[in-house]
DNA sequence: CTGTTAGCGCCTTCAC
DNA sequence: GTGAAGGCGCTAACAG
């Protein structure tokens, strides 16, 4: 590979205009440009990005840290961060750390090796755990967004839905079909996707004036198996509900399957809602009715954000609360007519 | 952040030596590498990795170009790939092309920039779509492995599975079913996936002594959607075939979605077989018999060879096919006994 | 075993 | 509008 004091030579310059060339063209004369722009183009020259970095003391890297990048609703978000990376010029370093707190901190030391200029962080509690990581790390942490989940009691840039407000859609769409029984299955209780979709669901049957059952409400950990098995526990009760809200899609399947396995029809005998909209949502059997997130809206608004905080081009927005939608399909309805009791 | 120079200062040695400390402390003697590691932790120091890839001119980072990152099958092998990147010490730049060549070439580019020392392609075609691409990048390429997919004629390392031979377990799961009459729902037929899994298709229904019917053959592009359509085509003809080999799940899923949409019932009035055993399948409905690919270790398997390429510590393998394995659920069982003719 | 020295390739003053 | 020179932080000879 050719480097720039071969262009420099090539075009009987020397590497300070190259250099011009490249990343100012317009304080270089119209024809010293063209001269080194061909013999750019002839021995196909890119300049070597290490050097590049060690100069300017940036790596027009950003590291985006998910906890499985085989969810295909992280997946999504990740596929909207990549859009903007390359449209404005920046490298994507994946770190994928299955919640694992060593690997978490290897690759939090990717920043202070100055791998990446900036942090997207998919994980809430990341830097919570990191406390424990040495006072470098956690003292001068880089530009940094939230996507999804963020850290209550801070004020680092965060996009997200309202997560309250998507899940009072979900349960208004059961109340205003007449069910009363209604049961939720949540993620972990510490996730604060949890507690703000835990929340929506309450307020909105206080609202309605319904007492909410604290036995209705099983927490699963976001997974289609978690919920199938919290679906079996909600569904064997002599009392159970008509209706269950989940906290994401994955769970809510896991919820059909358990009905299914009970000799439970869906929406017939239980209409289930879940959250996400992932792409398999529509296509289930039945169709599942959800709360969209717009997913790659929220990876693109997320770098979009980092890359203003990186360039300094476009003032920060420090907060972005995209919609949520609710996507009626096919698996709830009205609830049976005749209750057992 | 401290450089080295720093903690030469506060250990009272020279950079080189805490150069040796951190690259070769056998080189260093007891107590000088017990100061020298000392000052690091005191400091919290990182080495710079731009100044490092400068001078050894190496990235320790590898390009993953994949067609979608969204896909759950890719998303897998990225899963496994990371896993080793970690381990070994690389870094994971994500390229995400959609199929689009603008997006292939700046991913390829990036190898010229030396962001990346070794590149692992889960595309089969883009280093033929490169062709277009400046002679610098054409011409050296860095070490390369290809996963999943590889391109045909040449010889550069590969890790699959061998696909035909995945395609005649689920034939012959079907023949021994009892299926005489089995369609397929190809991907695309430049894919060469596409063709060494017809070829275990033709192959099985050869060796059975059935001839096989080109009508009953109908290319998607390895979506659901795409599999629906072709399901549709497929199984609203008078003389549909009793089953129906697809070349992955998710053009199976969507052949069942077509299935219960005309009124048919799986397995018992059409049999389906998929490609992959994505996590989703075994949760379908019916749960979906496949044929497996191990996509973690596929990934592995291949930031392995990658790794030994770049480091040259092992020999270098230069293939490997990894195996398949029929995982028999609820879409198939014996074609319905009465047909119609 | 340790220090000195010389760059890796680029950008950026500072002169002209 | 262009060139000369210095240095970003690190490692790899080469001495000692």
């Amino acid at each position: 590979m050719s480097t720039m004091s071969d262009i420099a030579k090539a075009a009987g310059v020397s590497t300070a205009t190259v250099s011009r060339v490249i990343s100012t063209p317009e304080l270089v004369s119209e024809d010293t440009r063209a001269r080194v722009q061909a013999a750019v183009e002839r021995l196909g020259y890119r300049p070597n990005s290490a050097a590049r970095s060690l100069r300017t003391q940036k790596s027009t890297a950003v590291l985006v840290i998910v906890p499985e990048i085989g969810n295909p609703f992280f997946a999504r978000i990740i596929h909207g961060i990549e859009q903007i990376a390359l449209e404005r010029g920046y490298t994507v370093l994946l770190g994928n750390t299955e919640n694992d707190p060593v690997r978490e901190r290897a690759y939090l030391e990717m920043i202070d090796a100055r791998r990446a200029d900036g942090l997207i962080l998919l994980n809430g509690q990341l830097l919570r755990r990191a406390a424990g990581v040495p006072p470098s790390v956690a003292a001068d942490l880089p530009p940094l967004v939230f996507a999804c989940e963020y850290l209550p009691g801070t004020d680092w840039p965060t996009v997200r839905v309202d997560n309250a407000a998507g899940a009072r859609l979900a349960v208004q769409h059961l109340l205003d079909l007449g069910h009363k029984r209604i049961g939720m299955i949540t993620g972990p209780l510490w996730n604060i996707l949890t507690r703000d979709r835990l929340q929506g669901f309450r307020d909105t049957l206080n609202d309605a004036g319904l007492a909410w059952d604290e036995s209705l409400m099983i927490s699963g950990d976001f997974s289609l198996e978690s919920g199938a098995i919290a679906g079996q526990k909600l569904l064997a009760r002599e009392d159970r509900p008509t209706a269950v809200f989940c906290a994401n899609d994955e769970m809510a399947m896991g919820v059909i399957k358990a009905a299914s396995q009970l000799g439970l029809r869906v929406p017939a005998d239980l209409s289930v809602v879940g959250f996400d909209d992932l792409k398999f949502a529509e296509h289930w059997t039945p169709a599942l009715t959800t709360v969209a997130q717009p997913m790659l809206e929220i990876g693109r608004t997320a770098m979009e954000m980092l890359c203003d905080l990186l360039d300094d081009t476009a003032p920060p927005r420090n907060n972005s609360i995209l919609k949520t939608k609710l996507i009626v399909r096919a698996s709830t309805g009205p609830p049976p007519v005749v209750t057992r009791l």
